[in-house]
DNA sequence: TCTTTATGTCAAGCAAGCTTTACTTTAGAG
DNA sequence: CTCTAAAGTAAAGCTTGCTTGACATAAAGA
């Protein structure tokens, strides 16, 4: 699953440290999801777009209903 | 997390066997979403919301930030 | 009453999310 | 070139999401 979060780590000037500890999560988590090894979990995500102020579906992008 | 899936198959006229099918998941799990055992994945969130027509916000509700 | 359908629940097991520790690579500053 | 911060990666282990199989309960119809 694609996501926006480097770009929007950038944007705030934020490395995946700083990310990270305003989400509760390991740096390692950040960059797992970053590099795509794994999704985040529905919490997380929503933490993630609550912290950037924007919607789950504006961060993650769904893959296509095959 | 606290999720409408009940309302929604409800309005649907579907049971809990036939979302799960539509899901490409197993009845319990449904059910134990339903009964807040555990929260869905992200992807399985999507899912839904697609089957739906509506946003993953729609469906299911945030925690508070605390 | 008997049967069927939907729901609830439990246990065991596999898969995915996440942790800590630790080491490597990359890139910029000096 | 050297030093440092950031990013990348990997292993081992715990927790959570999800599976199958099985059994229990409730409601409704024949």
């Amino acid at each position: 699953m694609k996501n926006r979060l480097k770009v929007l780590r950038a944007e705030r000037d934020l490395t995946q440290a700083q990310l990270a500890d305003l989400l509760n999560v390991s740096r390692q988590t950040i960059n797992a999801i970053e590099k795509g090894k794994f999704d985040p979990s529905l919490p997380l995500a929503f933490k993630a777009a609550r912290l950037f102020g924007l919607t789950i579906e504006d961060i993650f992008e769904d893959e296509p209903p095959e």
